[in-house]
DNA sequence: CCGTCAACTGTACCTGTGGTACAGTAAATC
DNA sequence: GATTTACTGTACCACAGGTACAGTTGACGG
């Protein structure tokens, strides 16, 4: 009835992708050898192939996880800000210093993004990978869209922006703010630009 | 006295870097093998490790070659902004709307970015290459940064941003931007960010 | 208590890719 | 004519990513 699967030893599975995500945000995919994960994990490389069938099986469901962290992370941080406010505008501006908070506060620096990584890896031409990183970015794009549109009905934009690109510039900020935190090593740049975003979303709302 | 190196074939270096740059912007550098390289160029094996002592030192070439175009380009596209105007606040805005024509006029979508990738694959942690990426990218800071304290002097900033961060902001919006371009497949999505940098520039230091 | 099944281990073997070593060669240059 | 540059050709090696498949062990259901 439960679904009491531990044999030897409690989710293999899932100690897998543990030290799999934690390799291939440090070094890359391509650079993450199957032989050191396994090694980590403690099991034999006839193990890694039980619970999955290849390399891109595991880059497949090392991102599903990813996304699905990150769907619940969003949904959570934008909730607990609508709690505390009533105002859209002002609840999404509290939601991005919340979003701007969590970034920095990562023990060594923000993990990187997974999605871009896989994005610039050869997995982008793996058509079920692609589908899979279109859609969270779908997601995302929807959620802030949403946002941004219940906050234009009671706040007129005072520039003249395109919504569904400003819902987007987030992402792109994000994934950009993390490529740029890495080269530099800086770990203040990402929360920054986070923060200059809710800069520009107060202006566009609200104005100077 | 002339460098007249051409003996079989004109610039073989020079084709192997084509030819690698396009494998590795569309499907990454990993993907991106020794032997489809030479394949496509019409050497043997031996010629390229002629070239390049190991495939590390193909992908510093090929990112030193991508950073170098690429300060050109800069360069150039705001050299000519500013002979169109003398306003710096005009010159910049006017430059933004020229990069943003030329990134959505590249034929096949905007090529990607070789920093980006290079970032995320395994070369993330070969020193030299690193601090290329890290050099390319202290340089754009600048070059955004100076010209945006020279605007501030002229038009004192209506909203209190950070001008360093908003440097390094066209940066990660561009960076950023060609990763959900690739993976929504959507051309438009990069030029409209670097409109919307644009706005948010005008609104900084014009105002609603 | 016995059989089945999930979750592995162990051994062997194959392929492709990156890389080394080195000898030979054609054409330009001195 | 000698040297140098820019390669070709052959041979070989290590390692990562698999494949194939037989055997093992602990939990669970009957």
């Amino acid at each position: 009835m439960t679904e009491t699967q531990a044999r030897r030893s409690p989710d293999t599975r899932e100690r897998i992708l543990d030290v799999a995500e934690a390799a291939v945000l440090e070094k890359g995919f391509a650079a993450t050898s199957i032989e050191e994960v396994i090694v980590a994990v403690g099991i034999t490389k006839s193990g890694f192939f039980y619970h999955f069938p290849d390399k891109g099986a595991l880059a497949k469901a090392l991102l599903q996880r990813y996304i699905d962290r990150e769907d619940v992370l969003f949904a959570d941080l934008f909730a607990r800000a609508d709690e505390l406010n009533e105002d859209p505008l002002h609840g999404f501006l509290v939601g991005l210093k919340m979003m701007s908070e969590v970034l920095s506060d990562l023990p060594n620096g923000h993990p990187g993004c997974l999605v871009a990584s896989v994005c610039y890896q050869e997995q982008l031409f793996n058509a079920e990978v692609r589908e899979l990183n279109r859609m969270a970015v779908l997601r995302w794009r929807m959620l802030f869209l949403e946002r941004l549109q219940r906050i234009s009905e009671r706040y007129p934009a005072r520039i003249d922006v395109d919504l569904e690109a400003m819902a987007d510039m987030f992402a792109a900020l994000a994934d950009g703010g993390i490529i740029l935190s890495k080269v530099l090593r800086d770990k203040a740049l990402l929360p920054r630009q986070v923060m200059l975003y809710r800069d520009f979303v107060r202006a566009v709302f609200l104005g100077a």
